[in-house]
DNA sequence: CCGAAAATTGCAAACGTTTGCACTATAAAT
DNA sequence: ATTTATAGTGCAAACGTTTGCAATTTTCGG
């Protein structure tokens, strides 16, 4: 009812006849106070319905109990399931996290570093725009030791923790994946090249096919966002003219399944005709007829891996932050978009 | 490299030999100060790498800039979608959003409800755990005049801002539509009855029998959270014995799909000796062989709705908060699980 | 050039905690 | 009983802002 309501230690104090010290070191079980004093003080804060200002706890203490992280997207099937296990894992160890997505803008990710950095955040995981090739804006955190982690989407020449899949590996393995299926002809649909991810995919899509002495072709290579209508515009482009390829690496599944559609839609068998492959393993992969052959990267392993890291980080106050990368490993999930007759490479056989 | 790196606005003060207040002001942009003391400061302010600490100006203010979001679970599709879109809204409004999950969790969930009053959020959104019916763990926000908005899964008897679907629709909707596409026995698969959801949709289900005259049975009703391995055992008991149902009304796309899937395995044909419906419209209803009939929930715009409210809550800085409940219309997607022939109702016609 | 109004700026308290240090009471040792 | 160690408690400053009010400076009409 009344204005002030809010109950504090000094409150609490003052209602005991303590020192307002006393009952702070009461309620945090600190070992100089005695036992009883300790009871009292805890029944009286639950009797008085005393609840502790973290903001108040966090200027004095100069840290926030609070984590940063930044994602393009949270409702995406990958960051949304790393978030969900970097939330549960860090809620455990007492740390609140907040959440913030960059929709892909550079510009927006500049106003989140800025704004959770004067939320004095404790700690940033960060996973980047498609677009981000300058890191300055998060700076300031390295500059005032605060621990910074980058994992997916991650700097090129930035000194800071990095955990990342291996893209590269990836690339390579779902390229040979179609070549040993019989493809000859595969056609990659990559993002845009600002961002690692696609870089690395894009150089294992090349040193599968150099390996089995495969022309590369410019025009067999496609870059833009891997959204539905992008992919859309690619597959008119792709099928506008025979020959059609045989196989098509797609870097995320939203465009294998969009492709996939496509096919269906202009009387291509899949996996007889050609066959298709994505990246990151969504669900719907997995679900669609046919199944479509993907990645998995372990995103619950990366989550893992990410709150390990922070809390680490946290743990050492001292600034010994090594600059290391970590890789997740990836796996070929192989379905019926890719299945065929396994063709013998030259020399070295399966 | 020195430990006291961090710039305050005193620095900024002593360096320009102003007052802290002054400058204070002159950082937002106040009416008494000066154009030229302004430009002084703020370029200071960015020559000396000033930023704000926004713990100690909540501590100030009492507010923090900052809401709570609880959910579930932040990884499946329609509260990712909600929160998405919440996130984003608040961002461009300069709100931060502590998002947690309760991993339907009871304890977790009250655990929260205490860090996230502790933090003193501005505002809290709440979606329930599926076993929530006592919601005492909320009341301090509401005995301290913080908005509390809970949407999708809401409260009974409990004075807050409720932004809910259509469940009650939903379920009879559904339930209609399979019993005109000639259905005759059809099983619903619930979630348990401790959640509002579950409640509504049961009851459109007994409804929709109901007005068709078509007996209900308790057998053909089962209850439990709707996971896929929930359902697996559900699939086992419902098909253990014939007749088998004509028609499967699950509560989620992913019990939905799991029932397809076994009716597949078991060679029954999907529409045509059984049809099956789900809820939420998860992306992979639309996409699985056959297509999955599902209620499409607008997410987004319950995302919109619930952070108009926490926007509008917070304006109002007297506690005028009127208990209110905000229906979102729901949207039957039919699709083919549940194509065939259209029977025709007693009386009234489609 | 004077005085009053208007425009700027400064003072100091407050927000709720935490913590180094000093202090007092109690227990143990002589 | 006196000293010494130990356990328990209190004082007061500090964290970085914001803001009501007072104080100062500027502007300007006359």
């Amino acid at each position: 009812m009344s204005k002030r309501t809010e109950k504090t230690i000094v409150d609490i104090a003052e209602e005991l006849e303590l020192s307002v010290s006393t009952v702070s070191r009461a309620l945090h079980d600190h070992p100089n106070i005695s036992a009883k004093t300790k009871e009292k003080v805890k029944k009286m804060a639950r009797k008085m319905g005393y609840r502790p200002n973290t903001m108040a706890a966090g200027l004095r203490n100069n840290k926030s109990k609070t984590i940063g992280l930044v994602v393009p997207r949270i409702s995406m099937f990958f960051p949304a399931t790393i978030s969900t296990v970097i939330q549960n894992k860090l809620q455990e160890h007492g740390y609140n996290l907040l959440i913030c997505q960059s929709n892909d803008s550079l510009e927006q990710e500049i106003a989140l570093a800025d704004t959770l950095y004067s939320a004095r955040v404790d700690a940033l995981a960060v996973s980047t725009t498609l677009y981000t090739t300058d890191f300055s804006h998060f700076d300031v955190f390295n500059e005032n030791n605060i621990p910074l982690v980058f994992f997916d989407r991650v700097p090129k020449d930035y000194k800071v923790k990095v955990i990342k899949g291996d893209d590269y590996l990836g690339g390579l393995t779902v390229t040979n994946h179609l070549i040993e299926r019989g493809c000859k002809d595969i056609v990659h649909i990559s993002g845009p090249l600002t961002c690692n991810l696609y870089v690395e995919r894009v150089a294992g899509y090349k040193s599968a096919l150099q390996q089995h002495k495969i022309p590369f072709k410019k025009s067999r290579i496609f870059y833009h966002e891997l959204t539905r209508e992008n992919a859309l515009q690619t597959c008119e482009k792709i099928f506008a003219q025979q020959p059609y390829p045989d196989g098509v690496f797609a870097a995320n599944d939203t465009t294998a399944i969009t492709i996939l559609e496509y096919c269906r839609k202009i009387k291509l068998r899949v996996p007889e005709d050609i066959k298709i492959a994505g990246y990151s393993n969504d669900p719907r992969a997995e679900i669609i007829t046919p199944s479509i052959t993907s990645v998995d990267q372990c995103p619950a392993l990366m989550g893992e891996k990410v709150a390990a890291a922070l809390l680490e980080l946290l743990q050492q106050s001292k600034p010994v932050q090594k600059y290391n990368e970590e890789i997740i490993p990836i796996e070929l999930i192989t379905r019926a978009s890719t299945e065929g007759p396994v063709v013998k490479t030259r020399g070295k056989k399966k």
